[in-house]
DNA sequence: CGTATTTGACCCGCGC
DNA sequence: GCGCGGGTCAAATACG
């Protein structure tokens, strides 16, 4: 994971740096216009579309004060079972897609040891119906995210956002050839300098979670 | 009263 | 084979 994000980083601050000289197509801007910004850096890359994973995991930023453990995006999930695991002392939610009869979706929700204001949601399966609320994927203002980290290519747009500003990093391992340029730490300091908290936050709840891994 | 949530028991996989 | 930890299930409880 560490491995993936610094890769993803390294990709997009190029991406940045050539979209800054004017040399990237039109359309291909932003944190959340990853597949498009990837395919134009290598576009040897991939030609073959990859699979969809089953499954996918999201790091998001939520208000502490909210203990709630349902990730509002739009879809309607029912909690149907909680488990304190061993190596963090907040519960882990398990939840299920009940928007529709059948929907096969599971999620899985938990809070960082060290800040109880991330929650790390790992999403199991497809659903099988529409999102009638809104947009596939899209997190409602009162997830309160300000920080998403996906391992999909799928972003995670976030509206009314109260807590500036919002970014999304795709974590899919897009080739078996990563180099690390860059460490996670770099990453997480250099893609906010506006909110020193944020970032220190971001650094223990990372730190935390890379021990392990 | 119907639906959602909680909670403890049970099951299963994995490591020793 | 046994114990531990994670995931699921279902009865009990809460809530609108």
């Amino acid at each position: 994971m560490l491995e993936a994000m610094s890769s993803k980083y390294n990709m997009l601050h190029q991406a940045y740096l050539l979209e800054s000289n004017s040399q990237l197509p039109a359309g291909c801007s932003g944190f959340t216009r990853i597949g498009s910004c990837d395919e134009y850096l290598n576009k040897r890359l991939r030609r073959e579309v990859p699979a969809v994973p089953k499954t996918s995991k999201v790091f998001l930023v939520t208000d502490p004060r909210d203990n709630s453990l349902i990730v509002k995006d739009g879809f309607q999930w029912r909690k149907c079972g909680e488990k304190v695991t061993k190596h963090n002392p907040s519960p882990r939610a398990y939840i299920r897609c009940s928007m529709a009869p059948g929907c096969p979706v599971k999620k899985k929700v938990q809070r960082c040891v060290e800040d109880k204001s991330f929650l790390l949601a790992t999403n199991e399966e497809h659903h099988n119906h529409d999102n009638v609320n809104s947009t596939p994927g899209q997190y409602l203002s009162s997830a309160n995210c300000s920080v998403i980290l996906s391992t999909t290519s799928i972003p995670y747009p976030v509206l009314d956002n109260p807590f500036p500003p919002t970014i999304t990093l795709d974590l899919t391992l897009s080739g078996s050839n990563i180099e690390n340029s860059r460490n996670l730490r770099d990453v997480m300091q250099d893609y906010s300098t506006s909110n020193d908290d944020n970032n220190k936050r971001v650094e223990g709840c990372v730190s935390s979670l890379t021990k392990r891994s």
